[in-house]
RNA sequence: GCCGGUGUGGUGAAAUGGCAGACACAACGGACUUAAAAUCCGUUGGCGUGAAAACGCCGUACGGGUUCGAGUCCCGUCACCGGCACCA
């Protein structure tokens, strides 16, 4: 007995076919301008995958979820008489082909090469429309060359605070360059990753462990290259307003950013050093009690009393041994030590005690805190635990009179750190919190004893990795300085290696290739490599020109597909308060990498402030463009008529704040050095939900959930996988697989079949006699033109379940139909031609009889006016509650609807004779009788 | 704790403030068949009345509100999912 199951229609034989034919003809092809065939009247769309990392295990459902969905708009786009761009690549350096390497001893590039073989095959049986010429493959030489040339642009580049743009190096003044580059070398307490043997960035770290493998993470001191990402913080946060993103991913970007407004106050201590604290609430700083520092700030050692000595070094000692994980898992239990020197605060000229806690950050702010126990939870917990004054300083309610700057005696029996209205704070007592912050701003300005300052919680870019498979860094090393090797030496192409393992002491695998390490006789070849997120940053642009040698775009490729009506980043102009610092504030120039210890913090990181002035415009409103360079009406407005850059943008959430902000950093970066045309890259984001499996659960392998999608385009075909993966749900929802609905949906494409074809005895198909070139009844034409219009509708909102509803109610009406009306069966192809393209391409051949590729076909129009219905039939309601339904003429006024709708016997009965006080008619929806 | 999202039949879901459950899946009944598969037709939110046609009541997590009318808008509560989390 055959366990095969019969095939509802021949997908088996005509997929292959259309596949086939497809790329013989190169139908999915789109040139560039300057090309013989590029067609400069139509307008461009540029729609865009997350290229996948080629993984051994090969394509899971969850991948072609988000590809059908952008394969359906990009067919109807082309359809509709755009210039499509939709190509695919692969993210192919990374950590699993260098571990596999180690395994087996097979060379990682033999691998990915296998496995890219295989992901494409994969891809390509699903019958999308990607233009294949346009591959680009990240560890291809002539690809990554261009990655290393990027380097190079942000190595010679750096952030001018004046102009907040970033600039050639050549336009900077000061002393140090190296301090000041984009691209920079940095001793940092980095995230180590032992069983990794390489260093990660702060977005690769979850719950102290790493996103790769879920390995411990540690903090160590390294010296490492960093990009000077918090340098575009502002500029990332402002540019999320014009983008059409969802507001989960706009709100994960800007969480992490983490941009809040405070002040920097400086106290004096003792000992005469200025210690400043960064706070969000300075309206409170006559509630300050004591000051905090963190155990690596760089004033403790400084400021600690002979006496204390002993006890404040065995707790920095601690507190550095602790990972990150303990410091903050464990960390609602308050530890701290008293430096035994005080400080005097600013606006009272109180004294207050100097204590170290590891519950303040070294990286945020200035690494130093005013405690106000009073109306902070952490400092409360803390005062409570050691005995420190607590003042109270705020009040709920507004309490005139009592004010005075005198302390109140009574201590506060909870902390509250709501805003409320200031009291015992001398000149500020009665002001609501907002206007105390200002006031006392001001105040402090007025003494130079602080200013109005903005923090971030963002932390540069740790860019270079342990590793061997990827990109090798353009520089080398002289006499302790790092310099740029010449980009006429790109691509630098990797050393080749027999052993690929981490040396488990933090120096990188490349260092072991001794010949290729020697640049010149005294100059050495940088051995770290860049992460893999360095390919994925800029792919979307080499896809608009993928095989120049020239440049990593050619203008004319880059504006046309990237192009919008180009109109100045709206940023506000403001110039920071100091230079921005590496994570430490450590970043001292040069040195061997590796060789470093990490010295002590110095100066301010991650702390910008602006001058009240240039703040207060910014609060009320971004800054205007400063001038028009356009005549027409639309540069009065605010927003640009089309703001460009890649038009519609489909992948997982996962990239929330790794892939998708490295590459808006890298793009502005290289907008502002005038390589491209947009500010911002994508325009329009999407999250594909997850698709579970059937049981509910994430699909995982130890579950044995995982549905592949070889084994349902064998059972049920590519076009009837591609329709189930669209018609499941919502694109943005999470959802769980199953098999009986892909059957279902496998069903529906096997009536379409047979709308077409009829069985014969032997097993063959032949077109069906039902077919007949007659008109469509005024019934069918409607459903069919209702059918178009929706579908096109649904298309531009990827509201793909809905669009097969819809073609499912159409061939629902046509299969009773006898005869069968050609041309409304050929109208259904062309809608359902993006969501199962093999399937109508057969049919379409069949049944129109000449050689023409239906995907080259234009959209079908609907007429408006094989919609409109001569009756309608109007639900009547009496209070709100369905009571009947009446039919009238669509052109009966309200008042001949409302007479029909009252003579009704059963509106009449629910009446009960009551008088009508109201009649509302909704016309064409329903009447409502209100008694 | 903070931010974002979701809550509708047995299941996936649909519904510009206007007939809740379209379209499917599953289930059940029927036709075709020696039989099965496939296909086709029908029933299918809950409760109640009725022989039946039909009719009534309830129903979109829960509690309020706005409205002639609320799954949809507003306020509050709960549950679940995702992210961040000693960020001063």
């Amino acid at each position: 007995m055959s366990s095969e199951r019969r095939k509802p229609y021949p997908f088996d034989t005509i997929e292959p076919k259309w596949q086939a034919h497809w790329d013989t003809h190169q139908t999915f092809h789109v040139p560039n301008p300057g090309e013989p065939t590029f067609d400069p009247t139509r307008p461009k769309f540029f729609i865009l995958d997350m290229f996948p990392y080629p993984s051994g295990a090969g394509l899971h459902v969850g991948h072609p979820e988000g590809y059908t969905a952008t394969d359906i708009v990009a067919r109807f786009k082309r359809q509709c008489g755009f210039n499509v761009l939709h190509p695919m690549g692969w993210d192919a350096f990374g950590l699993p082909a260098e571990q596999y390497a180690i395994k087996t001893g097979q060379h990682p590039a033999v691998t990915t090469a296998a496995n890219v073989a295989h992901f494409k095959g994969q891809l390509q049986r699903i019958g999308f429309a990607y233009d294949w010429q346009r591959e680009v493959n990240t560890t291809d030489p002539g690809y990554f060359r261009w990655t290393q040339w990027i380097f190079l642009q942000l190595y010679s580049a750096w952030f001018n605070a004046d102009t907040q743009r970033a600039e050639p190096i050549s336009t900077y003044t000061g002393p140090d360059p190296d301090s000041v580059r984009l691209a920079y070398v940095a001793d940092a307490r980095v995230n180590w990753c032992a069983e990794l043997g390489t260093v990660l960035a702060n977005e690769e770290v979850i719950d102290g462990k790493s996103e790769v493998g879920g390995f411990p993470v540690v903090r160590r001191p390294m010296r490492q290259w960093m990009l000077r990402i918090t340098a575009f913080a502002e500029r990332l946060i402002h540019g999320l307003d014009g983008l059409d993103w969802p507001d989960s991913i706009k709100a994960l970007q800007r969480n992490w950013i983490g941009r809040s407004e405070g002040a920097e106050v400086t106290f004096t201590s003792d000992a005469g050093a200025p210690i400043t604290v960064f706070t969000t609430r300075p309206d409170t700083l006559f509630g300050a009690t004591y000051l905090v520092l963190a155990p690596e700030q760089f004033l403790v050692e400084k400021l600690t009393t002979p006496e204390q000595a002993d006890a404040v070094r065995a707790y920095v000692e601690k507190a550095s041994r602790k990972s990150d994980l303990e410091r903050t898992d464990l960390a609602k239990d308050k530890t701290g030590v008293w430096t035994g020197a005080f400080a005097t605060n600013p606006v009272n000229y109180e004294r207050v005690p100097i204590w170290i806690a590891d519950y303040v950050l070294a990286g945020y702010g200035t690494g130093a805190i005013m405690a106000v126990p009073a109306h902070d939870e952490r400092d409360w917990a803390f005062a409570q635990k050691f005995a420190l004054p607590i003042r109270e300083v705020v009040s709920d309610t507004p309490r005139l009179g009592l004010g005075g700057g005198s302390p109140c005696s009574a201590e506060p029996l909870d902390c509250f750190p709501g805003e409320g209205f200031a009291i015992n704070s001398g000149p500020l007592d009665g002001l609501p919190t907002s206007e105390a912050k200002a006031e006392i701003t001001r105040r402090l300005g007025a003494v130079g004893a602080g200013k109005k300052c903005i923090t971030y919680k963002l932390r540069d870019w740790l860019f270079s990795r342990q590793r061997y498979w990827g990109e090798p860094f353009p520089v080398v090393w002289e006499e302790g300085k790092h310099r740029a090797i010449p980009a006429s030496e790109l691509p630098l192409m990797p050393p080749e290696l027999s052993d690929f393992e981490p040396t488990g002491t933090g120096e990188p695998p490349l260092a072991r290739a001794v010949e290729w390490l020697t640049y010149s006789p005294t100059a050495r070849r940088e051995t770290n490599t860049m992460p893999q997120w360095a390919g994925s940053c800029w792919y979307y642009l080499r896809y608009c020109d993928p095989s120049n040698t020239e440049r990593f775009v050619g203008k004319a490729a880059e504006s046309y597909w990237m192009g919008g009506s180009i109109e100045p980043e709206q940023t506000p102009n403001r110039p920071a308060c100091h230079a921005q610092a590496d994570v430490l504030g450590m970043a001292k120039s040069s040195g061997g990498v590796g060789e470093g210890e990490a010295g002590a913090a110095q100066g301010n990181p991650n702390s910008m402030t602006s001058s009240p002035e240039l703040m207060e415009f910014e609060a009320q409103s971004p800054a205007p463009p400063t001038s028009f360079s356009s005549t027409s009406a639309g540069a009065l407005s605010q927003t640009p008529s089309k703001p460009g850059g890649v038009d519609l943008y489909v992948g997982g959430t996962e990239h929330a704040v790794l892939h998708l902000l490295y590459a808006r950093f890298w793009h502005k970066a290289l907008y502002d050095l005038g390589h491209l045309s947009t500010p911002e890259p994508f325009q329009r984001l999407v999250n594909q939900g997850l698709i579970m499996g059937e049981d509910g659960q994430k699909m995982s392998k130890s579950r044995g959930n995982v549905v592949n999608p070889d084994t349902v385009i064998e059972a049920y075909g590519a076009d009837a996988f591609r329709c189930y993966e669209m018609f499941m749900g919502p694109l943005e929802q999470s959802k769980p697989w199953s098999m009986t609905g892909v059957e279902g949906v496998s069903r529906f494409l096997a009536r379409v079949w047979r709308l077409v074809m009829e069985e014969q005895q032997d097993g063959s198909w032949s077109l069906s006699p039902a077919i007949a070139d007659v008109e469509p009844d005024k019934a069918l034409r409607k459903v069919v033109h209702a059918t178009i219009k929706k579908v096109g509708e649904d298309i531009e909102t990827l509201s793909f379940n809905t669009a097969i509803s819809q073609m499912m109610i159409c061939v629902n009406a046509l299969i009773p139909a006898s005869p069968r009306p050609k041309s409304a069966v050929l109208r259904l192809l062309q809608v359902l031609n993006p969501f199962a393209p093999h399937l109508t391409e057969e049919l379409w051949e069949k049944l129109a009889g000449v050689p023409t590729t239906l995907a080259d076909e234009p959209w079908p129009a609907w007429d408006p006016v094989a919609l409109i219905e001569d009756e309608w039939e109007l639900p009547v309601q009496v209070n709100g509650k369905l009571r009947d339904k009446i039919t009238v003429s669509r052109t009966a006024d309200a008042s001949e609807v409302e007479k029909t709708a009252l003579l009704s016997p059963k509106v009449q009965e629910h009446i009960g004779g009551k008088p009508v006080r109201k009649v509302i008619v909704v016309p064409g929806k329903l009447v409502n009788v209100v008694v």
